[in-house]
RNA sequence: GGCGGAGUAGCUCAGUUGGUUAGAGCACCGGAAUCAUAAUCCGGGUGUCGGCGGUUCGAGUCCGCCCUCCGCUACCA
């Protein structure tokens, strides 16, 4: 971005280029609170690194092939195209009505990841890393899975079923390997190079377990449906989910381009986050596949946990989804995105509740930040003419404030590079908490019959205190938080962290708007119950 | 079964390399204040730190055994 940042606010073991990764949705589902959290993770990383001027490129996006989308299609009774141009649509709402800042949003089906899925595949093939063979195993239609031998259980007459009841039939189809087995080496030394590459620490053992155990060679085609990535002469296969999907991340660096000024920029990945459930794929299969294409893997996979919801596992047949559009229109935009990173511990798992989410609304945004704001806003607004007061000079008290709100950043830099998120909303609320307390200690209400320079001094020093505030909280709200900085008057072009510290202070005699609440308080609707 | 993680106040959890009377938030009770979105601030806990044993001058923090819960143990994204 800017050239403006100062030496402190950038220290070196910060990057100048940062590219980070949601997974690619599939477009079968319907975008869920799993969606929006994973995303939500990356946008507050994305803004927190653009807000300390770092060039960050941020991607989501959707996948759109599979056998299960060829089927939904022929459901609906469109082409597959039309159904996944539609469907796909879905997510860039999600993306809209979260607030989501991401930089690209790619398609599997666009000509651009077809193009970069291939030309991996051929460098792949070409290396002796990709071999024609045949693929058997025991097939459940009902389940569109396949079973290993050892989970199959004895049905009647001698008939083999799947764990979960369905019959299985033996099916064989040619299919093109990967051949994993021979990286498995290879993958346990980069984790020996890397301990941080997966995050957090204990999913790190757990894939270091898995490779070590032995790694059987991967199937990366089909032939028993179309609808995907054609493979490179050979009219019969499509790519499988893998290399199709993961390749996304080079697509969007603007491979197979490596010499291009995006590739050479952005690559390698500094971050992909992801969901549990998906790790293996992204910690073993992906580096795997870029090693033996001789490109560069990611620096690291975080895994974050899953959402309950009341206690309750959440699944379609329970019908218990968290809808986020839902979310939204109840609670509203900011106090949705500071829940889902202030009630759980970045990397466990969590759950949603109704009181947890109105608790924290209230307790947090509305009675600890925002009436701090008000209170403050209020008392300038009336007793100092509605302009930032000329402040006298500064006691003990008012330079304690002040320095924890100048030391903030460097506090929250190495919370932000473990994606800490709920340490960095943690250490930002004490400082309210201290502001709270310091604004009943001074009694700026009381000063205003006794010394009225005392209380301009106490009014500018909480002013002051809630820039600090706001300016640090705008990767989680952005919204909210750039109502108090209207507030403040502070320049929308002032906002970033370089002007955080005493170098940009408010100006006295700066005129400030009649401040209003930004973190509205959630109060519960009579005989009315929302699910 | 194998490997890994966790069991600390009513609830959710912090507790660095072992060291003064074991902490925070929420909830609950009492008080102060009245600038503010009836928001804020102060005070209040006799917790077998899962159990047993061991090392040590000293262990929630190290070692051993046991109990309970959770995760991973390959082709559904």
């Amino acid at each position: 971005m800017s050239s403006t940042s100062s030496p402190k606010n950038n220290p070196p073991d910060h990057p100048q280029n940062y590219y980070l990764t949601t997974p690619i949705y599939y477009v079968n589902d319907a975008p869920h609170i799993g969606h929006a959290y994973t995303t939500l993770a990356c946008d507050v990383m994305a803004r927190f690194l653009r807000l300390d001027g770092v060039n960050v490129k941020f991607l989501t996006g959707t996948d759109e092939h599979g056998q299960k989308v060829e089927k939904a299609a022929i459901e609906a009774k469109q082409a597959p195209q039309d159904f996944v141009d539609r469907v796909s649509g879905n997510f860039r709402q999600l993306g809209q009505a979260m607030n989501f800042s991401n930089d690209d949003f790619i398609r599997t089906t666009e000509e651009r990841h077809k193009k970069s899925v291939q030309a991996l595949w051929r460098i792949l093939k070409e290396k002796d890393e990709i071999y024609l063979d045949s693929y058997a195993g025991w097939y459940s239609v009902r389940d569109e899975a396949f079973y290993g031998e050892d989970e199959l259980i004895d049905g009647h007459g001698g008939k083999k079923l799947a764990p979960t009841g369905a019959e299985v039939e033996w099916v064989e189809e040619p299919s093109y390997f990967f051949r994993l087995h021979k990286w498995q080496q290879p993958l346990l030394d980069f984790y020996g190079k890397h301990p941080d590459f997966v995050q957090p620490r204990t999913r790190m053992n757990e894939v270091k377990k898995f490779v070590e155990g032995g790694l059987r060679d991967l199937s990366v085609s089909r032939t028993s449906f179309k609808w995907g990535v054609a493979v490179p002469d050979d009219p019969d296969h499509v790519m499988y989910v893998w290399i199709d999907a993961l390749t996304n991340y080079l697509t969007a660096a603007g491979y197979p381009d490596t010499k291009s000024q995006e590739f050479q920029t952005f690559w390698p990945a500094n971050l992909h986050m992801v969901g549990k459930d998906i790790l293996r794929f992204h910690a073993v299969y992906w580096p795997a596949f870029l090693m033996a294409a001789g490109v560069e893997p990611p620096q690291r996979v975080f895994a974050h946990g899953w959402w309950t919801n009341e206690d309750e596992k959440i699944s379609k047949s329970l019908g218990n989804i968290i809808d986020p559009f839902k979310l939204i229109e109840q609670y509203g935009l900011d106090p949705v995105r500071y829940f889902l990173l202030r009630e759980v511990p970045f990397g466990k798992d969590g759950d949603f509740s109704k009181t947890a989410m109105v608790t924290r609304m209230n307790s947090e945004l509305a009675n600890d930040f925002g009436n701090l704001a008000q209170r403050v806003l209020s008392m300038i607004h009336k007793n100092c003419d509605a302009q930032v007061p000329q402040p006298g000079a500064m006691k003990k008290a008012d330079k304690a404030l002040i320095e924890k709100a100048h030391s903030l950043l460097d506090a929250l830099y190495p919370y932000f590079q473990e994606q800490a998120f709920h340490r960095v909303l943690n250490s930002l609320w004490r400082v309210i908490g201290d502001a709270n307390r310091y604004t009943d200690e001074q009694a700026p209400w009381a000063l205003k019959k006794t010394d009225q320079e005392r209380m301009n001094t106490v009014l500018y020093v909480l002013a002051e205190v809630i820039r600090h505030l706001s300016i640090l909280t705008q990767p989680f709200m952005p919204d909210s938080t750039g109502k108090l900085l209207d507030q403040l008057s502070v320049a929308t072009s002032a906002r970033c962290f370089a002007y955080l510290g005493p170098d940009y202070a408010l100006a006295a005699g700066t005129s400030l708007p009649k401040p209003e609440g930004v973190f509205p308080r959630y109060a519960e609707e009579e005989g009315r119950e929302s699910g």
